[in-house]
DNA sequence: TATGAATGAGATTTCATTCAT
DNA sequence: TATGAATGAAATCTCATTCAT
């Protein structure tokens, strides 16, 4: 316990808090490839280095096993969005770019940007995972969105859009990113810039919320 | 398929083409219900009404029973949709509209909306299929976006923007409607009304599209 | 289905029907021989001389394997047993060296033996196979020997004895010559014979149920 | 054990001697309640309060263990009965209630009483240790029986039956009463006063023993 | 063409046993 | 002596696929 200790024995000590997450890790990265069926224990064991036997003294089924990959994956990462957002200065337009870059960068572009699609994927089979999923991730995330176009209304810098869908809309073309990447990006059809293609929604995007243009009931009778 | 006939030939007696339809329907629900894996040939042949044997009379496989009620499923729909733009008379704006209203109603909001999140969950483990998916329904549904738009640019009613991104950040929302109503909403998150959801998105997009406007390169760099 | 189609193809028909007694037969065998946990699916399975999986088209688990070994066993025999009991024209005590003897060559002595000494170690874990055979075997076949002592006192051949406890005392020696058989007597212990050891149980109980002794109250005040 | 001691030596520090035995104390109740495969070694070592590593250290198998604690649980106390016969004076009636009540306040009616079923149930997979069992357990109690029957028989209290088959006739209602308890009556059949059954068994089994009848040539024949 | 009984490879899961610490 | 993480063989169960009828 002491810090001498940890000099003499450090392998083992940190080896058996660290093992759920390598082999979430491991677990993870094979989801993401294949899916929750067509990945086998047998295929997880092996990339964490261990036997299959192992993985059953930290998850109880493969199930728990995935019910744990997803809420290690993405737990964690929220909340750091969140803060990131309320100490921003600057306009509400540069915050939106920001926002939407930042997510890309620390979500969309890496290994996390297949948990989605995998929820989504998943969703059918896994009810309770995906009301999980669907209020702690997906709610929370469309909060960062409701919060940049707020602030802009509020500011007077973005028209008074209603906040049922809007914030959906904005959304839904990072998202698609993310899916796309990994679906059909995977089988040879790279055509995708992301930075150009979030460049030019975030453009779109910005245009139409603008203050000032004829049209500016935009999207409140919708609400109804 | 004129009355007559219907009488002539009673319902059970089916022509042997039917056949395959019949199963690959009863296939596609389940597949949508459940996913590729997760779905048993035992419950297809339960639905269809036949034997499990008769479904390897008409199919080789599971792949090949999968691969072709997914082009079974689209193929159809896809040209149905091309001529009827083709002679489309009026705005763009109403064109555009109706493009994705129509699509709503054709396809997102019916069964075949499935067929879209399935491709995407497979797509990693049909390689082949998604390949084919996207070079005949992707590429063929977003070029209806690219007419439009073009249509639009050339009567001088859109601003002249890029080919590049332009049409698939037009199509995401929609798409994204689509996979929401198959993965998520089941789960009792049943809160988006899609026709105000999609008239607060064609209203954003008509008016970030409309000419006049200060920013009019608007996307037109980021194809570069 | 006419008698001619029977001699073109009688193997087929014959087979369906019969499957599920042929694996519960072999897996009666295999069960009394190693018990419950012991016994493996493939052994049942190659000793019936079919794959593992067509146990499962008959059986939902190994569970409802052996609970229908047990019931397809048993149940069958004992009404036989109290049929044959009813007819009986003779003294009782005659009826009671029968009723022994009988059901030894019938039961104890056969395979069928095992049964009993298989529920007894295995009622633990499944109860309610356990509450079954309790009400359907073991208080039938009690009431067998109710039925021969309470007729023997009627006729004021035997004294008057209590049915509490008397009918057990009766039965008791030759369930454990059944126990016997199936345990320790397997391991090279093979030294009663079972006919001179009923018939010396048999003149015991006899002579102890006799009326016109000294101590005719017997076991009557046991019942309290 | 004086109330001394207990303050000397801490609870936790017990003799390296005692430990093989408390694990066997907890195995021999976890293999009574289920049996030996249904009993897990995680289980015995939780109930033990140790590690299941620390069983390997007293016991080379599972098999291993299983033998000790069957050679533990009975050897002890086999001797300690055989002592009290032998002191006993008064008439061998009484002796043989003696024995009778005993056995069972002593084994039978105790947790020791669930090792015969267990021996019973096991002795097809532990062939040598059932040998063992027998030549030391049941021939030895066995002995009891022929014991008191010739000491009644040479006190003319007894006819002159025969010992090949009487003693086992005599302890089969007694035997089946352990089993019962520890099979069938668990399953909410607890009918059975062990008392008031015993009584009966005693009661039938004297007066069938008791000199001076007509028929005293009883079970002689039986030998051959 | 149609059936459905049969198959057997392969998946998840369990658990007695080992061994580095 | 004691631990408990790790193992891997073996068991149950599933299900796509085949084939005799």
């Amino acid at each position: 316990m002491c810090p001498l200790a940890k000099l003499i024995e450090p392998r083992w000590e940190r080896r058996k808090d660290a093992r759920p997450s390598e082999l979430a890790a491991a677990a993870l990265e094979l989801f993401i490839e294949k899916g929750f069926s067509a990945t086998r224990l047998d295929d997880v064991a092996k990339r964490a280095g261990v036997s299959k036997g192992t993985l059953y003294l930290y998850f109880d089924s493969k199930e728990a096993l995935f019910k744990s990959v997803i809420q290690e994956g993405i737990v964690s990462r929220i909340a750091e969005g969140e803060a990131y957002m309320r100490a921003y200065e600057g306009t509400s337009a540069d915050l939106m770019r920001d926002l939407i870059n930042t997510w890309w960068d620390q979500i969309g572009g890496t290994k996390l940007g297949g948990i989605t699609k995998l929820m989504m994927s998943e969703s059918g089979n896994f009810p309770e995972l995906a009301a999980f999923y669907h209020d702690e991730v997906i709610t929370r995330a469309m909060g960062l969105f409701v919060y940049v176009i707020e602030r802009g209304i509020k500011a007077g810098e973005f028209r008074a859009v209603s906040m049922d869908y809007v914030p959906r809309i904005c959304a839904a073309p990072v998202v698609m990113l993310m899916l796309w990447r990994h679906s059909f990006d995977v089988c040879g059809a790279k055509d995708i810039d992301p930075k150009a293609y979030l460049q030019t929604h975030t453009d779109m995007l910005i245009h139409s919320l603008r203050a000032g243009t004829a049209e500016n009931t935009l999207g409140t009778q919708a609400s109804k």
